[in-house]
RNA sequence: GGUCCCGUAGUUCAAUGGAUAGAAUAGAAGUUUCCUAAACUUUAGAUACAGGUUCGAUUCCUGUCGGGACUACCA
């Protein structure tokens, strides 16, 4: 018989797991590389989920080092008050161009000082706004209340912007992090590090974990000036999320830029003799390239991620209107529509691919709505929902003899759903659901072609057939959904 | 210099050491009196190079060439 599928409900694994992802720098707006990780993150959340394991969703937000208070500096000299209510930025660009600003003027600074006669290094390390912006680290630390009031303002800027996109592209957290909140931990775990001869300090102050002796180098975990470096937070952060949730297993949605930094970190944690130290599983990622090479935002040839989002929502628009299929939507169902088939494509597009493996992305040509894409499988969505609405399969029935190779196959595909998340969940990697989905809408598609389904043969096959199409349209809706992609019922 | 990753149709992506290396797109040719043509059908097109292990290599090993990441008192 066909009823009762079981649709990815695996038995429970039973794990607690907790995944991190996004871990955003309150410096500048938010890139495609960040939707990558976004999206992968989130879908890993959400199929370990269905796979049976219990999940949180955790974000760690970088709101302090050295290139936050590169933003303050250059903001504090240049902005002459402006906020981005008086110009009518976003908050996360309106910070954004003053980090740009920053180093443009870092860099004219450097090139006056050589024609001074300085050698370049000494001169990087003169320029007056590099001095300003570490003095403004340290005061920072120490907790100068000027320092702060600039660093929360400026912050709560660069947060409603966030919230804005996260909004957008249907993220979300269960626990926000602040690597402002976790540094003090970390430095903390310097001192006993220190104690238990894991950490040595050297003669200028400065503390350094040795580990030659692993295959790798020295490491600082603390600055000279006895400021927190990136690692120093991270460890505090591996001791917060433990002690707060206990998880089996911490993945963190982190590029593959910072593969050493992960293999640091574990091992800094094992020497510590943290219980955490078991549970790190760093989903290393690879970044998305342009043509031209790796995005460089000093370069401007970043992509910034809300221009992405609208882009791809403007094109969906265009093409909607163009097929004309859907004059009688209102205005909001319009909208809607176009924000489904929009962001369905650019999510599928970056959820296709293996995470592990960086991908080239041409802004020349634009994401396709065609063949391997998220459009075609809610078009196959949407065609379903159409026969149903005409008529639904009766509560019961048998599939009987003689199935015709087609439907046959449709049968098989559709039970293999369940297999595929639990190969998905193993592996780490949605692009196992993407291209199971994919497949199972395009092998629909000739069935559809080939079998009319209200013009059926017999009785028989009319509700074996309307029955496969109920199935698969839930089966597309379930692993879509896993995919953080949504499916309309007409387009 | 050291460590690591990558190189597959014009392009973007697939292939636990196994059968004729799969898709999509761009190209060529077709399919709408009938459930939505964002679809379907047909066609042409690729493993960087040279060795080695193996009954068998895109996959494992060595070398060459080409690309990238890390090796920061950046995050």
């Amino acid at each position: 018989t066909y009823n009762n599928p079981r649709f990815g409900l695996l038995p429970a694994n039973g794990h607690k797991v907790m995944v991190e992802y996004s871990s955003p720098n309150t410096n500048k707006p938010l890139h495609l590389g960040h939707l990558r990780n976004n999206f992968l993150g989130w879908s890993i959340a959400e199929i370990s989920k269905a796979a049976g394991n219990e999940v949180i969703k955790s974000c760690i937000v970088n709101d302090r080092g050295i290139h936050i208070c590169k933003s303050m500096i250059a903001w504090k000299w240049y902005g002459n008050g402006e906020t981005p209510e008086s110009t009518g930025k976003k908050g996360d660009h309106f910070v954004g161009d003053f980090y740009v600003r920053f180093n443009d003027e870092y860099k004219k600074e450097i090139e006056d000082l050589v024609t001074q006669g300085l050698p370049l290094e000494t001169a990087e390390k003169q320029a007056p706004i590099m001095l300003a912006a570490q003095d403004m680290l340290v005061r920072w630390e120490a907790g100068d209340a000027d320092v702060m009031e600039i660093w929360k303002t400026m912050n709560g800027w660069v947060y409603e912007g966030f919230d804005t996109t996260y909004k957008r592209i249907g993220s979300d957290f269960d626990r926000t992090y602040f690597e402002s909140e976790t540094y003090l931990l970390g430095k903390k775990m310097v001192e006993i590090g220190l104690d238990k001869k894991v950490f040595l300090k050297k003669e200028d102050g400065s503390v350094w974990i040795d580990l030659t002796a692993d295959g790798l180098d020295e490491k600082i975990v603390q600055r000279r000036d006895g400021t927190a470096v990136y690692i120093t937070q991270d460890i505090g952060l591996a001791i917060d999320k433990y002690e707060e949730f206990k998880c089996d297993e911490s993945i963190y949605v982190v590029g593959d830029e910072q593969n050493y930094h992960f293999k640091v970190l574990r091992l800094i944690c094992e020497k510590l003799g943290l219980p955490s130290a078991a549970g790190i599983y760093h989903l290393s990622y690879g970044m998305v390239e342009l043509p031209t090479g790796k995005m460089k935002s000093r370069e401007g040839t970043v992509v910034d991620a809300d221009d992405m989002v609208e882009e791809m929502v403007k094109i969906s628009a265009d093409h909607t209107r163009e097929l004309g299929k859907v004059k009688d939507f209102s205005e909001d169902e319009l909208n809607e529509l176009y924000d489904i088939l929009g962001l369905g494509a650019l999510k599928f597009f970056l959820l296709r691919v293996d995470p592990k493996k960086k991908m080239i992305f041409n802004p020349e040509e634009s994401i396709d709505f065609h063949g391997f894409t998220g459009p075609f499988i809610q078009y196959t969505h949407a065609r379903i929902k159409s026969i149903l609405r005409k008529e639904m399969p009766a509560a019961d029935g048998e599939i009987g003899a003689g199935l015709l190779p087609l439907e046959k196959e449709m049968l098989v595909s559709i039970e293999q759903y369940s297999m595929m998340i639990e190969q998905a969940v193993t592996e780490h990697n949605p692009s196992v659901i993407a291209i199971y989905v994919y497949q199972l809408a395009k092998t629909f598609n000739s069935f559809y072609t080939e079998h009319s389904v209200t013009n059926a043969e017999s009785a028989e096959k009319k509700q074996l057939r309307l029955r496969i199409c109920q199935l698969t349209a839930q089966v597309i809706h379930s692993a879509m959904g896993l995919l953080g992609i949504r499916v309309p019922e007409r387009m």
